[in-house]
DNA sequence: CCTTTTATCCAAAGCGCTTTGGATAGGTTA
DNA sequence: TAACCTATCCAAAGCGCTTTGGATAAAAGG
């Protein structure tokens, strides 16, 4: 069923049938109700091709993931395009998802751009200075940013304060008396992970507290990671007292290594882990329950989505951009060190 | 720049040229070359959606995700984009997700259908009788299904042997002397669940072990489910000195509980695991190392993209349906039943 | 040397929709 | 009653591509 016998069977031209369903004014109500009434009956929806053909948009945003078996597609992704989905339903955007081809990240983009498949483009996991960022704002092409770049031309981001979160806990755990503490955290390169590092070195300088560069390890989240770093951690003289990990599949790997040198948690090892909040895996509910730094990277979602169509309806993006504050949470995990 | 232009540039017709860019034969080699070499140097890329205007093609393939904060969207449903995605890049086929609106599913695969945006569409957490997949092959629609239902009329499908999966872990808790093996495991309805159930059954009732149907749980996936669980479980009189889990995250919660009620796994408790190989959760690394029936799921969907692609080539979906049979590896987490 | 084939190329007709620039008829205003 | 709105509808022109059905010229066949 298309436009046109749509419109036969109405007696209608084209134009009022396309006009009615499209909710222009220069339509009588009666008219507009019966069309309405026909083209449910009839099954009629509109052909997306044609539709944005001649519109010129699209109805879909494009987010570039990696096609390889790296980690890069891991339950973090999963969760944000959870949180997408959640808001662009509304609108009935749809996402197209645009795999890696060849390890050319930007020839993907490019290419997203010039097929004229999406309106607009998520971005995430920029590094700091970021090729991908400052070519889509030469090509003035809509996107938001997850995260942050040094890149001070205007573009619309939301990030966490990620630097705020590792303060805190650092400092947390300075507060409560330990003076070796590890980091465990994502690949070296990325904002999010450099932000890190520096709001740990920030809390141990302002301590004093020396740092030691074989406490700060960069790497894949995963269990397998936690659970070698960690090892190798506890076998360095002096020992951490406390880890704070970048991930809670990396806790998970810390605590099995923790636990299995007969230790306990928030005893001889002090943990605090960023909490992205998977609705499988509760901090909470942890024993010992872990103490967070937590921030719902589904939530985040949710609201890029929002900006997305915020910045597709024209409003300037300058203003279009959020830092989220992280909160500490402290749970059972976290507590003064006693030695071993 | 678009083809009109370039085919002026090049003083060509737009025929020859859109022939030379898609590799007809009828264009001499020469201006095949020259046209190439313009396009590159100009940017020219098609526009889609005209493109698949004029061809009725569309170059993506369709999923419909749930868009409420439901656990559906998980670690399972990122490994297995991570799968298509694996495969469909070599062609360059996108695709696009589509979230459930008002919570009806079955008019969001409709809506796909017919606004043409998709070429065909992925389906997966099939139900026994699945009205999504009826509703499909009315609508001749090229799709393939992620696992099974009892729907016999002919379509592309691939499953794994989840049935047997069960049985054989069942059967390995008997065969080392278990006789209150307990199972918690997806949501009922589902036909993996159902399949997985019914081997369960199947191995306990031919040793002649009694069901206790107290040991049965159909939930979500998720450690807390896990957790709670097996405090239940291990409340109840007789205790299970078994458990098999459906899904790594369940397996957390799990140990979770074991080792906080003080017993050991392997010793006290047996736990056997579905394991759906998560890159960031390793099954031989935990402590005791986990005994499981493994299946990889982001390989299973990169044969579901391969497939898929066959179907878009026209091959008839008789032929095009697999069973993957699955493999137990025995590990430390399961041995014989010792008393509390 | 003329006819037939073959290799290249092109003009124009869609694909199914939106939108521009009127038409038409009934109602208002003076 | 004539002149002017207003509300409603329509015909036709794109949107940028592919593809059909030739045209043209060079090569081959007789």
């Amino acid at each position: 069923m298309k436009l046109k016998e749509l419109a036969e069977k109405l007696n209608l031209s084209q134009t009022t049938v396309s006009r009615a369903l499209n909710g222009y004014p220069e339509v009588n109500e009666a008219t507009r109700e019966r069309v309405n009434k026909a083209a449910l009956k009839f099954g009629y929806s509109a052909n997306a091709n044609a539709r944005r053909l001649a519109m010129g948009r699209v109805g879909a945003i494009g987010l570039v993931i990696p096609a390889d078996s790296s980690q890069r597609f891991g339950p973090h992704t999963a969760e944000f395009l959870a949180g997408l989905a959640e808001r662009l339903s509304r609108d009935e955007i749809d996402f197209l998802l645009s795999p890696i081809v060849d390890n050319d990240e930007i020839s993907v983009y490019k290419r997203l751009i010039s097929s004229k498949r999406v309106d607009a483009i998520i971005v995430s996991g920029p590094v700091l200075v970021d090729e991908r960022v400052s070519m889509l704002i030469d090509a003035n092409f809509p996107f938001v940013l997850h995260g942050r770049t040094n890149i001070d031309r205007p573009h619309a981001w939301l990030d966490i304060d990620n630097q705020g979160a590792f303060y805190q806990a650092a400092s947390h755990l300075l507060d409560l008396g330990h003076r070796h503490i590890a980091m465990i955290d994502g690949l070296r390169g990325f904002t999010f992970s450099e932000h890190r590092e520096l709001g740990y070195r920030q809390a141990l300088s302002e301590r004093g507290v020396e740092i030691d560069p074989r406490f700060i390890v960069h790497d894949y989240f995963s269990d397998e990671i936690g659970f070698r770093e960690t090892q190798r951690l506890l076998s360095c003289t002096p020992q951490p007292t406390a880890i704070i990990a970048g991930s809670m599949m990396t806790a998970l790997g810390v605590s099995r290594a923790v636990r299995n040198k007969g230790y306990q948690l928030g005893k001889q090892v002090s943990l605090i882990t960023h909490d992205d909040v998977f609705p499988y895996l509760n901090a909470s509910n942890m024993v010992p329950s872990m103490t967070t730094t937590r921030s719902s990277m589904r939530s985040a979602a949710t609201r890029i989505a929002e900006m997305l169509v915020r910045v597709l309806d024209g409003e300037p993006v300058d203003n279009i951009h959020e830092l989220w504050p992280v909160e500490l949470t402290v749970r059972q995990s976290s507590g003064p060190p006693i030695s071993g």
